[in-house]
DNA sequence: TAATGTTATTGACATATGCCACAACTATCT
DNA sequence: AGATAGTTGTGGCATATGTCAATAACATTA
């Protein structure tokens, strides 16, 4: 019986809100983690210590996991010593190769593999590294999966040129956002992504601000990027990047996938055509010279993509899942 | 279709054993750890997916866990803002405060104290600290709640004469244990902690390899202790340290505890007898300049040793439990 | 090949956790 | 005071996790 509030039995009841109420302050969240994860008391017993009902205990670890007090995490370099991940390095001479399970849902591959990217790069995070991002869906989802941590000596910079909006993963919100998320300095471009002729490109690259966004970039310590297979629909038409006459174009001479800004084909040519004429991006030389070029990608119609991206050695990190991983390793052993 | 188990049948002698044997590796364990962890499946899902029953699950996340694949911590700079530490630290000038809750049962608080005292210590390192280590139950029981990572760089030093081993918690034991679980250098202090006359520990501290081990020792930038207070019996007559006799003068000067191998009255002032004489010790002047001076311990029968202890400034760093915290909160207000 | 010891895996049961609708309190307004 | 709205805490039920003795696979020996 559910009493609603009697003189009657008064020591029981109205002692039961709070027994002991003042003393932990606001420190209860804390407390109840302490108590939880490092000592491993189950919930009845801090409840009863904290004088509160299971269930507050609960919401409780619930909001010290949402504040960040307690920590749980997967340190990402062991995923880099699992088998498959070793064997692709090997094959493929990546420097370092991150292997996610596939999941069972193929809707939700795209955002996991972004989830460990985000694990993986900020395990990677260097107190002073220069940034460069490129930008797509995968980049974007990157960004909202990483937690928000202090890293105010960090330059986050743009390798792209910006877009005018038609699609939501701009260069400019995937640059913010990563910024955004480690209190780092954001550098965007401030030139578009894609002018009408070659002419254009060569006076904006010679204007004093562009031309000092570039020198920036070739101090990056870091790049990280996306990757595109060219057959079927892809985003580089459907968001207005380029028409699908320049892309054509590409395809005609071969090019199978696109990544960092540049195309290349299934043995890791770079593809070159009128279109990088007026691609506001990058220099290849400088991408080539960053030390960790990051790729985070995978799906089973990216494979070959992927095969010519790291035969192209754009990329010398790679984030993928295991299906994917496999598919490259099966293809690395046929070659041979 | 959830569960697929197939028991009715008895073809299941060799299949149903495995579904996805080889592809797995060694790294269930880790991909189990990544699934449950990162991205919140449940076990039964993990356990279909990677064709194991849920048990075999629990059991790989066990592992994951023991191993240290999945890391699960708060964050103890969280606990040192928490509001009776930050009142303490206030009022007895230290500079940093940790506060356990304290348990109900009594038997597990020195336990529970230097759990904390671990993850304190683990959180506060720095890639070349030299460790000054005393010695203790308290201490020995801090080693062993350290976890395992690899500080390559980091000298552990003690800061006491070693003793022939009567105890189990000795000064050698201490230090070894707390470096090997750093993988750090160990510097080991070969004299004895108490000699018979004050000439037997001149003319030690004059040998060259002794004086080099208190050249070090003021190198030091963290030192770790435990306290002691000397009403009822002691460790430092039990663990034959030194005689009843030695240590009844200390209490007729009016010593209340203990501390990094100093005796302090009830308000802070150092105590010295003949036995400081032939104790070898890190000298006071020298601890006193070691910029984090860490004391680890809490129990209300130490209450009046800590409050000498804090007013003495032998540590400026604590670790203890809420009742203790708290008596000494109510000490210092009586006396304003 | 059978007998034997060792390790890994599991089904079934016991506990612990997650969740949510609603009760109890507080604050503000009429 | 009574009404109203917003917040916090809780009982109880559905799920998920933890445990363990029984059993299957494997390794070793005679």
């Amino acid at each position: 019986m559910p009493g609603k509030r009697d003189k009657t039995d008064d020591d029981s009841r109205h002692a039961t809100r709070r027994a002991v109420p003042s003393r932990f302050g606001m420190d209860e969240v804390l407390w109840a983690a302490w108590l939880y994860y490092e000592e491993g008391q189950k919930q009845d017993k801090i409840a009863d210590q904290l004088g509160i009902s299971r269930a507050s205990v609960f919401n409780l670890l619930q909001k010290a996991r949402d504040e960040g007090i307690v920590n749980i995490s997967i340190d990402p370099s062991r995923i880099a010593r699992a088998d498959v991940a070793l064997e692709l390095c090997e094959l493929s001479g990546l420097s370092e190769c991150y292997v996610l399970p596939t999941p069972q849902d193929p809707a939700t591959l795209a955002n996991e593999i972004s989830h460990l990217g985000a694990r993986v790069l900020e395990a990677r995070l260097h107190a002073d590294d220069t940034i460069g991002v490129a930008w797509g869906r995968t980049v974007l989802s990157l960004s909202e999966h990483l937690t928000s941590v202090r890293h105010p000596n960090i330059t986050v910079a743009q390798i792209t040129g910006s877009a005018v909006a038609t699609f939501d993963f701009s260069p400019v919100l995937c640059t913010t956002n990563i910024a955004d998320r480690l209190s780092a300095r954001c550098v965007n471009l401030h030139a578009p992504g894609v002018v009408s002729t070659a002419q254009v490109k060569d006076i904006l690259l010679n204007e004093p601000e562009i031309r000092n966004h570039f020198t920036l970039l070739q101090q990056c310590t870091k790049i990280i990027f996306g990757v595109t297979q060219l057959v079927g629909e892809t985003l580089l038409e459907q968001s207005g990047f380029m028409s699908d006459a320049a892309l054509q174009v590409y395809r005609d001479l071969g090019a199978v996938g696109f990544a960092a800004g540049y195309f290349f084909d299934a043995e890791g040519q770079i593809v070159r055509s009128e279109f990088d004429e007026r691609h506001i991006t990058m220099a290849l030389d400088d991408l080539l010279n960053v030390p960790e070029r990051i790729c985070i990608g995978g799906a089973p119609q990216k494979v070959g993509a992927i095969y010519g991206m790291l035969q192209a050695r754009i990329a010398n990190v790679l984030v993928t899942d295991e299906t994917t991983a496999q598919s490259l390793i099966d293809h690395y052993k046929q070659r041979t």
